[in-house]
DNA sequence: AAAAAATTCACCCATTTATGTGATTTTTAA
DNA sequence: TTAAAAATCACATAAATGGGTGAATTTTTT
C-alpha cells in the first residue's frame, strides 16, 4: 500500500486526482492540500511514502515546498507535477532532491505507474523532461584529463596560489625559500600557457587542476 | 519505421536482438556489428535513426563507439545497453551525449518501447539509471546567488580580471583611465573581503559571479 | 649508465599590483 | 530634493610579480 500527500492548488484538479489515486488497488491518499503553509507538518504527522507536488501554487510553490521537506526529510519521494517542461524549473528541482518530474498531461494509468516507480526508488520523469535532464548533464563541462604535466610540487604551488598565497606565505608554507617558489611558478605557467597569477588560477578552476 | 544499427559483443545476444527488433512491426536493423572498429564509417553510410551500443565490448568499447559517433554526427539516438548500472559509466556515457540507458535485463516489449522513445527524442532510463542520474544532479553545488552587490562597472571590471588582463589593457577596454580600473578594483576587493587579483578570481569562479 | 626531468637556490630589474588620500560629476535611492 | 552610491580621474609609494640567466643536487626515466 503507497500512501500519499497531494499538494495543488487546482480545487478540481485535487479532488480528481485524490479520487482517482485514493479508488486506485495498493494506493492510499492520506490528504490533499491546496497549497505547502503547514508542508513540514503534514509530512511528519502523515508520514507519506510519496508526495505529489504540484510546482505552480500561490504564496509556497512546489520548489519551496520541496525545500522545505528536503530540510527535514530526505526520505519520502517527491513527485514534481506541472504543465511546462521549463527547464529552469527542472533543474532546480531536480537540484533540490525531487525524486521525479511529470507533466499533467500524464494519462491516469501512467500516473499510477509513476507514483509507484517513485515508491520504489526509482525516478519518473516525462520523456521530455528526461531528454532535458540529459542535456543539461552533457553541458555540464567534463574535468578535463590533461594536467598539463604538472609535477608534484608544481601542483602545490598552484594549489597554494589558488587560495591566494603570496610568493612569500608559499615559502613559508613549503619550507623552500622565495626563489625557489619563483622558479616552481616560472615551470607553471610555462606548462599552463599563461603568464599571471590570476590567469593561473583561473585555469585551475576552469581545468579542475584543482 | 525506425531504422537501427546494433553494436553488441556477445554474437548470441546480438542474433537475438536484431531478431526481436527486425522482425517487429516499425522496425529495421540496418546492420549488427561485433564491435566498434568502423562504427564512424558505418554510421555515415547507413544513416541510422537509432544506434544499441553495448558498453562492455572489447576492443573499443561502448563509451569509446559514442564518443567517436559524437565527434561527427550529434543528431543519431544513441542508446547504451549494459549489464551494469554503476555510477561511472552512466555518468561518462550522458556526459557524452548518450540519449538513453537500459540494462539488459530490459523485457523485450519495454525495449521496443525505449527505442520508440529514443527514436522521437526521448531519454529512455531504467529506472535504477534514472534514480542515479537524479542522484547526481543533486550533488552538483548550485551557485549561491549572492553577487556581492558589485556595481555593474565593478562586475565588468572583474570580468575581465579573470580573463587575465592587466589594469592597462583592462582601462584600455572598458575606455577608462588605469586609476579609475585602480579605483573600481579597490571597491571589488573590499566587496569580496580580499586583497589580491588572485583571490578574487578564485572567489568570482566558487561563488560564479562570472 | 646516461639522459631527462624535477627540485632547490640566487641575483637582477622592469612592470604590475595594492593601498592611501584625495576630488569631481552622474546616477540612484530615500 | 537631499543624501548616498557609483563612476570618473590623479598622485604617490611600498610590495609583489614576471621574466631573464645560471647553477647544483636529487629523482625518474630510458
Amino acid at each position: 500500500m503507497i500512501k500519499l500527500l497531494i499538494y495543488e492548488d487546482n480545487p478540481l484538479l485535487r479532488e480528481g486526482l485524490t479520487m482517482l489515486i485514493d479508488g486506485s488497488e495498493g494506493f492510499q491518499v492520506l490528504g490533499s492540500f491546496k497549497n505547502c503553509s503547514n508542508v513540514v507538518h503534514e509530512v511528519g504527522s502523515f508520514k507519506p511514502d510519496v508526495i505529489l507536488m504540484d510546482i505552480d501554487m500561490p504564496v509556497v510553490n512546489g520548489i519551496e515546498g520541496l525545500k522545505l521537506v528536503r530540510q527535514h526529510n530526505t526520505e519520502v519521494s517527491i513527485l514534481m507535477l506541472t504543465v511546462f517542461d521549463d527547464n529552469k524549473n527542472i533543474f532546480e528541482a531536480l537540484q533540490n532532491g525531487a525524486n521525479g518530474y511529470i507533466l499533467k498531461k500524464t494519462p491516469p494509468a501512467k500516473l499510477l505507474e509513476y507514483i509507484q516507480e517513485a515508491a520504489t526508488g526509482g525516478a519518473p520523469m516525462t520523456a521530455s523532461v528526461a531528454s532535458q535532464v540529459l542535456k543539461m548533464f552533457a553541458q555540464i563541462n567534463i574535468p578535463s584529463d590533461n594536467d598539463y604535466n604538472l609535477s608534484e610540487r608544481e601542483k602545490q604551488v598552484l594549489q597554494l596560489l589558488v587560495k591566494g598565497y603570496s610568493y612569500k606565505l608559499i615559502a613559508a608554507e613549503m619550507f623552500i625559500a622565495i626563489d625557489t617558489v619563483r622558479s616552481h611558478i616560472k615551470k607553471v605557467y610555462e606548462k599552463l600557457h599563461v603568464n599571471s597569477k590570476s590567469e593561473a588560477v583561473a585555469k585551475a578552476f576552469k581545468d579542475r587542476i584543482v
